[in-house]
DNA sequence: CATGAATGAGCATTCATTCAT
DNA sequence: AATGAATGAATGCTCATTCAT
């Protein structure tokens, strides 16, 4: 019983292993141009040894995705401080989300890219698999809207619709903050994306000068 | 002289037969999955045929991406009425975008995907092609916004930064349509984006009802 | 008949123009590597109008082997002043092929090379015509020496065996030659592949300073 | 330790195999017209699995050039017997060279003649390799004879032409031998080689029957 | 369980050859 | 007669996957 459980701890140790490689071998190399090999020598195996613990590249690839998703949606069920506002809690959960798309810059760009990417052509199941993923983070953000969100605060729109703005906008920032020389952290971003979300270029009624 | 001629522009035309069917190619079966098989059958050629115009698969996959940037560049150069307002023109370059971005759009998601996706890595020739022609559209979009915006109507924002999120902003929402049933015009979501990128979700100061 | 005649002496025209520019073609970038497109480029046509003059490259590469080798072989057939001595004679014609070899340096040795590897091999036509030429060569030689040396003069050596080996000779010393800087003419080899082919490198009875 | 051991040997073991394999099929179908399926099934393997030992097919060629001199020049070092003469020495290692030759008369032959054929013209990275090599063969030789032969003995040649044109002589001879029908050892001819260099044709002072 | 080795399925590319114009 | 265009057959090489040890 105890070397079963204990096997088993192991095995989900090993996976995991291998999915932080895999992690960082698609960041490196790009999505598409990861080898087994890459993926093995960043995990301290073989090639041949991945298969103990996946069926296939195809496995590992869905359980990377899955595991990315799950680290994403599980952002929004972290506490937040009681008694702020509707934007105060907005800008909370985006500063959190920045700070882990910063850590995972590499791979969230091609996550999301190649979800779209793969996913819009019905090709294969590689496609299936980013697709579904996008999907839940689409949902978990326009239902975390829906949930914080006073009737008036998102002026009537969709959350759905909002949602995949915000993913569009963090998306091309995320983009901005790879080519810049300096690396400040991404999270510098939060107070724009939040202050263009609420009120867009207008601003506020009475604006000073704002960044750069 | 005009046999010669004649041979030019047949020429001409069957490269730019083969780089739509290649467009087509790249869109059904994903950036990274077609092969010149793949795109020598959406082109009614053979594979070998295809050198007969191009010298190498790299040749196509770069004057796709500038056939494809050159035709976004295009749009910012049709003439506008004059007297609108900015936000008109806005909203008017936006629709034509939208436009051209539906008869795209398979493409234009996977161009902005990988672009981004191999362009982060240090990946190869055909990152540097989608990540220059990025640059690109994102210069030209940042130079309309300077070029048209008056000083109070960006609030101050760097044009670069709002490109990328509008850029962004596009990306996502033409994803969500692309997983619609009905396939309304895309440009159906002009007013929306419009509405969203000069006044956020809070809207303007007098709302009435909006969207959906 | 007159159109008919011109006509074929048009063609066989053509058919030497391709050959020798065929020559030029495997001389400069090897037997082996040789395409139509280079003997047409070489030639001045397209590689589809060489063949209206050839069936197939083989035909060319055959044409252009027995070409050289009738030109080597006609070389035996040129007058030689009467009243010399055999070893007078000898380096007269050893003179005439040197010149021959220069000229065709390249395609000399390629020609021996690839005689020599294909026809070894049982491999393909290429070979056979590459062998059979060299052997027309030999015996050529053969028969030259058979004819013009008296029984003592090559000591009751088989004409056969000495034929190659001064194909060997000349062989050995054309690759000496091509490696030179200055390329003083080749044919200053001749009195020493003379003289060691009649004395060997113990030389004559009395000898003095030799060659460097 | 041991388990690395025996895996090394292992491959070098694989190694060899595959180039003697290689060695083979060049042979057998031409220097230049080997594939790496042609290698693979002679030394029954995949043309894939070819890669799991060398890294191209130019690093077999490579390996298997530089094998052949190798062997080649290690003729040089194995002992010879005191007190013997030059001419004596020099037929000694000739008929080891012989018997060289014809253990890969095939591959000697396309050796020799691809070196130069590919050589002369600035082809290739294989024409480098078998350049390189020749020079080496021809290095070893002329320091041979430099070192063995007395200041009279070669009669003031230049020992890097003789070197030339013994392997020329030798060229010449294998291939007679190789259109022979009885095959006879290859090493019969040590005899008449060996005269013909220090004699030629003249023979010496007082002959007696020479060969047929 | 880990792995070295083996391989089938492909891929981009080349080339001799054919054919309609 | 000359050629641009088209193509089938290869070729060197890669990679996900399997399997015996």
């Amino acid at each position: 019983m105890k070397a079963g459980q204990r096997r088993e701890r192991e095995i989900a140790h090993a996976r995991t292993d291998i999915l932080e490689a895999a992690i960082r071998a698609f960041a490196r190399v790009g999505l598409n141009n990861a080898t087994m090999q890459d993926i093995a020598r960043e995990a301290g195996y073989t090639a041949a040894s991945l298969y103990t613990y996946f069926k296939s590249k195809q496995e590992i690839v869905d359980a990377m995705v899955t595991l990315l998703t799950d680290e994403y949606i599980r952002v929004f069920d972290e506490p937040i401080p009681s008694a702020l506002s509707f934007r105060q809690r907005f800008e909370l959960v985006l500063q959190r989300q920045l700070e882990l798309a910063e850590k995972r810059h590499n791979i969230f760009v091609g996550f999301l890219s190649d979800h779209t990417n793969e996913s819009m052509c019905a090709s294969d199941e590689t496609g299936r698999a980013f697709h579904d993923n996008f999907e839940r983070r689409i949902e978990r953000l326009a239902a975390w809207l829906k949930a914080n969100a006073g009737a008036d605060d998102i002026g009537g729109h969709a959350p759905d619709l909002l949602a995949r703005m915000l993913f569009g906008m963090a998306f091309g920032l995320l983009h901005r903050w790879g080519a810049e020389d300096k690396h400040a952290p991404f999270v510098k971003y939060a107070p724009i994306i939040t202050e263009l979300f609420f009120h867009g270029i207008s601003g506020k009624t009475k604006p000073g000068a704002r960044k750069k």
